[in-house]
DNA sequence: CGTCTAATTTATTTGGGTCTAAAAATTTGT
DNA sequence: ACAAATTTTTAGACCCAAATAAATTAGACG
């Protein structure tokens, strides 16, 4: 009923699909190729099989986009991924630095079947570890405009929500720093010089550096 | 730290680990070959791929049997497997004829880390969903001489522990028959002619083929 | 038009796994 | 003990997925 894909070909589908929510537009084999840490060439040559399997519309030299079908199969990956990450950050109590690099393994493990058990064993979570939403079952995906920290005014209130950077060493830093999704600040200052950020936190006061404020994701607490 | 093997590797392990707790010497190519529905050739070929990484010990002609870090990368396969098997089983509410596989492609997914919390979430089961014992971190697997149900005596009474027979049809057919791990029999009567055995199960008379008696799992109770 | 960049084609490579057919070793039966 | 049968190993080839370097081409744009 669903056809077999190779682990590569669903890394191929969401890679373009993670890309083109990014730009509306269609996606450059540089992009993908960049994304994937693969060469243009090879790019090509998978783009043409996923084209053969109708999961992308690709014209030469004009980018490329996900099919319905294709798009689907991204989405169900995506979900697949997220679902496992947080059993493993919530069942299994792995940190949430950790169970990225595990999900990418057991995103591929496909059966629709135990995707849904999971979904509800897990009792329909809507956003995983990270804050990223949780696409459901029929491949709706809430597309929140996320803002970043780095954007809000001095003097509001807001609630962490997610993170954009998901490596390893930012969520480490997190930790370290006692901030976690749900955590509540209140911006005191910006400064312009770096564009580094004074935030009361835990009733602490702070400063966060641009580089951090730009990978957090906010929501402003009236 | 631990060496990486692809999923075809770790197959023929596991399948050298099976035949080898089944008679106690080294293992034939041909009966390798049958196992995995490949040709001896082939197998010949593998087995110098894993006797050049020490994982198993390899003669000409002789057979072959794993070293040391051979079985323990066996087992821990299994080991691997049969967690699975329990948590989805457990706590998925996958039926028992569902979970071996899944629990195939969950196997591959290594991770020492991931093993031992899924363990301590399962709370340390002994035992998977068709009665196979879960060997421990340590790679000690208790060796439990089990008799089938074909070769028990007429009037004894005796409980369900396992299946040596994991096929769907064989697993399926026991559900249909309200037979499963833990069910109490005694045996009536023993058919000379066709070796099938009349049981009494749940306060009622049932005829069971040889076919089912030899792939039946039981222990005696007093 | 000419030039630059991005994309594609082509020809090869690598890695993993398998198979057939023929040769070699071992086991079996008398 | 020896020929026949069986098992195992070799040698050579094939196939597939994926990637790459190098050469070519298309598009964009001043
Ligand atoms: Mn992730
Ligand atoms: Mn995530
Ligand atoms: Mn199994
Ligand atoms: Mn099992």
């Amino acid at each position: 009923m669903k056809i077999e894909l190779s682990f590569t070909e669903e890394n191929y589908l969401k890679a373009i699909f993670s890309l083109s929510t990014i730009k509306e537009s269609a996606v450059s084999t540089n992009d993908i190729a960049n994304k994937l840490e693969t060469k243009a060439s090879s790019v090509t040559d998978m783009i043409k099989k996923l084209a053969e399997k109708k999961l992308v519309d690709y014209k030469k030299y004009q980018g490329v986009s996900l099919t319905k079908s294709g798009r689907k199969r991204a989405v169900s990956i995506v979900r697949n991924h997220r679902l496992w990450e947080v059993f493993l950050f919530e069942k299994l109590e792995f940190s949430w630095d950790e169970v990225h690099e595990l999900a990418e393994q057991l995103e591929h493990i496909y059966s629709d079947k135990l995707t849904e058990k999971l979904d509800a064993f897990l009792d329909h979570p809507t956003h995983d570890p990270h804050g990223d939403p949780i696409p459901d079952k029929d491949g709706n995906i809430e597309l929140e405009k996320n803002h970043a920290l780095a954007t809000i005014e001095v003097g509001i209130t807001c609630v962490v929500v997610g993170v954009r950077d998901s490596s390893s060493l930012f969520l480490k830093f997190l930790d370290n720093s006692k901030i976690k999704l749900g955590s509540t600040l209140k911006v005191l200052h910006k400064e312009d010089f770096d564009n580094s950020m004074l935030v009361k936190i835990d009733n602490e006061e702070r400063s966060l550096s641009n580089q951090i404020t730009k990978n957090l994701f906010i929501k402003e607490v009236e």
